[in-house]
DNA sequence: TATAATTTTCAGAAATTTCTGAAAGTTCAA
DNA sequence: TTGAACTTTCAGAAATTTCTGAAAATTATA
């Protein structure tokens, strides 16, 4: 497994992004190779076109597969386990934006949920206590939001993508259209 | 400077959540911190009431200045630089978003333009440029999607994020209404 | 059932990131 | 100017994360 100098880059890239994206370098450069290598590879191959550990593969490919960003496959005749990049890009985007909402709000959501709970006791507390409501209720809005728009089908989401400042425009339409009183849909 | 423990429970958090979002542990207790108190601190302050040292909390003051997260105020007759959280919370969700998109898009894009003007020099090579090219695609359209976002209005953004599943709905609506050949706004 | 092939685990090593605190730098009032 | 008040810097320490590789576990074949 020799790469090219670009599939090299790009797996690198991978590797430096990775900790930004959510996972550590070498779950990065594995992501990456899986992605632009249409053929499935199996761990040996991974761990000798990345020069990293046979371990670390393993550990790498384990937490890919909790992602769901990879699939196992089979040969024939082969006993060996063989991965590929899970589904289209757009399949492999919309998981880590998925897994990332779990990761990056449902704690924050599940802790303040806890804390607004309790009464305040002088007044500083209350005013803790009411930016920690507004800090609540905006990470629940935009939750919902990034839960509603990973449900979107794949071309809905390019439309809506491609809107530019036509969203603007369409959320004015839409209040126009439906006498503004409608929107809390569920 | 005693933090309630509800307080402290909130400081912590952000603390731990810190990585995932972008900024080590110190920062997000700092930011938190300057979130839930009203009164602007000092960095002595911080330093004392979150129990790390002063050069921490310069380092820390520099980052969250450099995220224009904090505002720097000063009190007559008192020399020291005091500190409060910048705006709202939805201008600070605001300034994070849009700073992530630029630390986590950018520079892939900015890499995938160079390999993308490369040509492929065999099969192999051809399809992984396929898949490089279907990652730009789907990054640069994310990449405008989050700065149209970001530029919304507080009241459209809030409008656009409590419409749920209508979000569908609206898309269907524009094209019965515009024909479905509008959309490319800019 | 043995044994060969393969994957997983995990203790310690290596690398990276974060933090401390003392020294250097800056600013301002007298 | 001087020096007191304050902030910044940064080398090394501490903490955390990642990685390696050998041993243990698992799985399939004969």
């Amino acid at each position: 497994m020799k790469l090219t100098d670009d599939s090299q880059a790009f797996v690198l890239h991978f590797g430096e992004m990775g900790s930004r994206w959510g996972f550590n370098r070498t779950v990065g450069q594995m992501l990456a190779l899986l992605t632009i290598h249409s053929e499935p590879l199996n761990a040996d191959q991974l761990a000798e076109a990345l020069k990293i550990s046979r371990g670390n593969v393993s550990m790498g490919l384990k937490e890919l597969q909790a992602w769901r960003l990879v699939e196992l496959h089979h040969r024939p005749g082969d006993r060996k386990d063989y991965f590929t990049a899970a589904g289209s890009i757009w399949d492999m985007a919309r998981t880590v934006f998925e897994e990332r909402r779990k990761r990056e709000l449902d704690p924050t959501l599940s802790l303040l949920r806890q804390l607004l709970l309790n009464e305040p006791q002088d007044g500083a507390e209350t005013l803790a206590q009411e930016r920690m409501r507004e800090v609540y209720s905006l990470l629940e809005l935009l939750d919902q939001f990034a839960t509603t728009l990973s449900r979107l089908s794949e071309a809905d989401l390019q439309r809506l993508m491609k809107l530019g400042s036509g969203l603007g425009r369409l959320l004015d339409l839409k209040d126009k259209v439906r006498g503004g009183a409608s929107g809390s849909g569920e």
